[in-house]
DNA sequence: TGAACAGTTGAAGAATCGTTCAAGTAATGG
DNA sequence: CCATTACTTGAACGATTCTTCAACTGTTCA
């Protein structure tokens, strides 16, 4: 019946109103991306224990200096870590508060 | 000199035995990357605000039914939420109590 | 029984992602 | 200066992701 489809796509209208918006969302869902990563994910961690060089993080991770800088440009660019240059070497720390809270948050739960 | 990289491997060892173990990183990567995807983090969203049959959520979310149910079965793996047969239809609820938590975390930062 | 409805599933294609490799810049030290 | 070290960058690749489409499974009810 009409009447039924036209209360349907209020009823849904109504809930979508009350989600944040697309924006929010969206930035919400780039947030969350950055920790959906093994190797940003382990990034993070490293830098929560003290800031790093560029080629310490690799060394830890056993991973090329070349992927680790493309990561730490893709958490760079989400303002989660900043580089600063020292001499020829580049020292990165966390740039945010919420990375450790929202890392332990994670944590607690995954730990069941 | 030799007795540099020794010690410089040794201190990233050191670091590296103070992170999370890696099946633990990865299952943490795995809860966050459904986060990070925006149609997950909508899908989550409403059914904070209540259950919901998968048609109600296509409505909401004016997505095809099967862009849904693909997204529901994701995270219906990754223990988010649950699927229940009512007749021909299937309400889904969220099945983890950090869902609402780590999302209002998440949120809380978004909004700076 | 069979038509209509609600949802699931698999294959396919475009888009995005993460790493590697090679080339580049910038600072230091001989 | 030139070589070396520390890092960045761009292109290329294979792998993964998300949506669409079509076909399918159940369930209801006429």
């Amino acid at each position: 019946m009409a009447e039924d489809a036209k209360q349907r796509v209020e009823c849904a209208q109504s809930i979508r109103d009350m989600l944040p918006d697309d924006d929010v969302i969206y930035n919400l869902a780039e947030l969350f991306k950055m920790f959906g990563d093994p190797t940003r994910a382990k990034i993070l961690q490293c830098l929560q224990l003290r800031d790093l060089y560029v080629g310490e993080i690799a060394d830890i991770l056993e991973m090329s200096i070349s992927a680790v800088s493309h990561q730490l440009r893709v958490l760079r660019s989400a303002k989660l870590v900043k580089g600063t240059k020292e001499g020829k070497e580049v020292k990165y720390s966390l740039d945010d508060d919420h990375v450790t809270k929202i890392l332990e948050y994670g944590l607690t739960h995954v730990n069941e």
